[in-house]
DNA sequence: ACCTTATTCAATAAATATATAGAATACTAA
DNA sequence: TTAGTATTCTATATATTTATTGAATAAGGT
């Protein structure tokens, strides 16, 4: 009765040991960020804002857990999302965003209105609008939705001449949680364009069974 | 930029929130608990060999992230999983039974073999093996793998006459983490049972679009 | 073999989480 | 209204987690 007990405890605890992946706001970026593409721990505190030796504390954590892969690449040591892992962080993600009353005000307040996986698609077969991917360069070539064209944020000023005012605009950029395409939508709104967001970005996109492509495999 | 550190700030930590859920064993264990049917505190307390106290925080924790929803029933109040829960629980234990070595090693210190959910259902639509789920009348009678018979573990040794010899036997329980399965296959066995487990139990049963019914529905 | 540097480790302090015991609440049922 | 009791709250001690700083490590490049 009492070895049942540690047996119980002991896969509960081990259980447990993946969950707390998932239960600190720092490792949730982490992740949301390696989805974009993999990165070196530099790479990864610059984006997270954190210092490196507090991001490689959160990386320890992930490894063990096996959340993520590494690969030395020359005197860098690159961490990438390991199989399984994106599946449960998006699967939490929706649960958040559909259980989590803040998150859904934070959303509210946002003014452009956003479409769904299924109108993307629909759209992207019929040409009807353009998709726009302000993410930076590198992170659009390591995979994007197949047909999107990408401007990153900050040179959009300067090239929104690249987009005519007749088509459509989707904006997309990282995910759920990135303001890029707020602000890439607003920018664009206020430009005269007919302008609207899929905020889910790469990760949901690929889970739902969407297809990604990197630059180099698009025609 | 800096209100976009926070509302980024905002976002993960609201969706770390739920990540917390995940991330203790006792609170794994009172979902895997809550799995089988809706119980009170005290009974939850029982289950999870936890004090009163210690659990009713515990399923605050639950309740403040709506993993779990109240009811009231005369003067106790009957905890049950919300809606979304038990997916990414499912999610989850799938993905740190596959990663976690510590668990598979105590999977396999198992004599017993397992069969699949697909196996279970072939067998079941045969009849040529019997599914004996060996929880208590009451976690049965709240839902069941249709098909399944009842002899719960307490009473096997004095019912077992109820199975016959020339019958195949899958023996299931509360999901991966009991050991009632392990205890009732061993005894059968012993007895000169053709034996084998279905580890999963009703909750990976149901997520994997198989048919539950309880007591009341069943013919 | 040595220098360089990306990463990890170690030590610390502060913050957060947990279990327990006992008190307070809130609701039912009489 | 009152008594009974299931549940929650409070206070506390302990344990765990986190960010920071500076030192140690380890591997590539020279």
């Amino acid at each position: 009765m009492n070895s049942n007990r540690e047996l119980k405890n002991a896969r509960y605890t081990a259980f447990a040991e993946m969950g707390k992946v998932f239960a600190n706001a720092r490792r949730l970026e982490i992740i949301d960020v390696l989805i974009q593409r993999p990165r070196s721990v530099e790479e990864i505190a610059t984006s997270i804002q954190q210092s490196v030796a507090s991001t490689s504390q959160h990386l320890q954590v992930l490894k063990r857990t096996k959340a993520v892969n590494t690969e030395r690449q020359g005197t860098t040591i690159i961490y990438s999302l390991a199989e399984g892992t994106l599946e449960v962080f998006v699967a939490m993600r929706k649960l958040a965003d559909a259980i989590n009353p803040s998150l859904q005000v934070l959303q509210q307040q946002r003014s452009i209105p956003s479409v769904t996986f299924e109108h993307v698609q629909h759209v992207l077969q019929e040409s009807s609008a353009v998709l726009l991917d302000v993410r930076t360069v590198a992170e659009f070539e390591n995979g994007h939705i197949e047909g999107a064209i990408n401007i990153p944020l900050l040179e959009l000023q300067n090239r929104v001449g690249e987009l005519h005012l007749h088509q459509k605009v989707i904006v997309t950029c990282r995910g759920p949680y990135c303001v890029s395409s707020d602000e890439a939508a607003k920018f664009l709104s206020e430009k005269g364009f007919s302008v609207s967001r899929y905020d889910d970005g790469v990760g949901e996109w690929c889970v739902l069974g969407g297809k990604l492509c990197t630059t180099f495999d698009c025609h």
